[in-house]
DNA sequence: CGCGTCCTTGAACTGATTCAATTGCGGTGG
DNA sequence: CCACCGCAATTGAATCAGTTCAAGGACGCG
């Protein structure tokens, strides 16, 4: 059962204390259209581990993200699932035009999203040239960021892989100043090996690997604690 | 020096002969704005190894693929270059409202490519719903693209690579039936091998084990004949 | 003909996987 | 409260796929 087919708690969308604010669609827009969109926006609190929307279900709406992290899985012809990606504040859910999804999304933390129902998104967009244009500028960034994973997955070790991501996600919870911080990982062990090409024995032991020079520290298995970010992020060295 | 910087051999569109009229942005438009957009476009041939764009130059103008392979190169900031993607007609090129390329454009064969000035066709843009859409599609669909290339990537074994990519070629030579066909391939072995996140020994020696298996025929490097195009596939299996 | 470049092949090595066992932890019930 | 179960994560040892290093062959070009 996906979020979409259930009936609320849905909110007003609340503009006024958006955590993305700075970020969205709706900051380039011209007070008007800003308007339009808030108007047909509803926001939600998605608990982890729900699906949001599932692949080759209608496309019934559009989302941001506004907290959280939010997993996107392919079920490929031949079964299992894959993780497609792991996309953050204030990432846009569900580029396309076709009537059915391409994947399922599912809450991988608690999630905060902002829901575009499809027809007036639609609508909206076609009326606004800086809406499209945006939307259009976020696709092209994410096919940039796929197709730089796609050369540093066939190239990079497995410990620089294991760096990268958890580089991602750290940056993700705090990302000024290079002190140190504490966060949740949003994955469990297979769920990182799934999306870096590995396996979950391999991902272990290079978390250990990474334990061991101090880079991290693991309070449980989730709970990672960075004691100093500048460090990690040079080992993690321009794989973003 | 790339192609945009030169003076002609630049040809009017030849829209009635266009190879990729049934696939191209064109195609959608209502007659008036095909109109326009023939009316700014401009065909040319580019021969092969030649430059057709440059990473960090200015954005003068977009293009799609009539006929023949483009190789997009990313150069990393550490040196080097790296094989983004083959692309074939009818692909677009120069996803982006950026000032500058984030990708070069090389002509791995020679290239019939169709080229939008850059400012003409932002302006056509903003008033063609039906061209950004289609715009969008064709992003969306890369976008898609790279991320399943991402996935198989991490997780198939470089014998698959290899039939995927010989494949893909293979079927870009002809689309329809089955059986026999022979065709160029667009790119050297460390070409292949880079694209794939392999080594040159590598590439070659799974090559070798296909010629074993009579999967495919050289005649030399380049020229590779596939005596059954569905056991090709089959052995490719689902990779794109 | 000879040289350079690209491709192929071989043999040793290395990093990741596989298989198997152990540890650690949250939850349940005695 | 503790014993026990089940699942997730870690660790170890053997294996294997792909790399690295090194040498030889094919083809195009002067």
């Amino acid at each position: 059962m996906t979020i979409e087919n259930k009936l609320p708690p849905e909110q007003p969308a609340p503009c006024n204390a958006c955590p993305i604010l700075e970020y969205s669609l709706c900051l380039p827009l011209p007070a008007r259209q800003r308007e339009s969109l808030r108007s047909i926006a509803r926001s939600r609190i998605v608990p982890q581990g729900q699906l949001i929307f599932e692949q080759g279900n209608e496309v019934v709406s559009f989302a941001s993200i506004m907290t959280g992290v939010v997993k996107l899985l392919r079920t490929p012809p031949a079964g299992g699932s894959q993780i497609v990606a792991f996309m953050h504040p204030p990432e846009f859910i569900g580029y396309t035009f076709d009537k059915v999804h391409l994947y399922s999304a599912e809450a991988a933390t608690d999630v905060e999203i902002c829901i575009y129902p499809r027809d007036p998104f639609l609508a909206l967009l076609g009326k606004s040239k800086k809406l499209s244009r945006s939307l259009f500028e976020a696709a092209a960034e994410e096919l940039d960021s796929a197709r730089k994973w796609r050369l540093t997955l066939g190239r990079v070790p497995a410990y620089q892989r294991v760096v990268g991501l958890l580089a991602k996600f750290a940056q993700h919870t705090r990302s000024d100043e290079g002190g140190a911080l504490e966060f949740l990982l949003p994955a469990s062990r297979s769920d990182l090996a799934d999306y870096l090409g590995l396996t979950v024995e391999t991902v272990s032991r290079n978390i250990t690997i990474l334990r061991q020079k101090g880079l991290i520290e693991l309070k449980s298995a989730r709970e990672v604690f960075v004691p100093n970010m500048d460090d990690l992020l040079a080992e993690a060295d321009m794989i973003n």
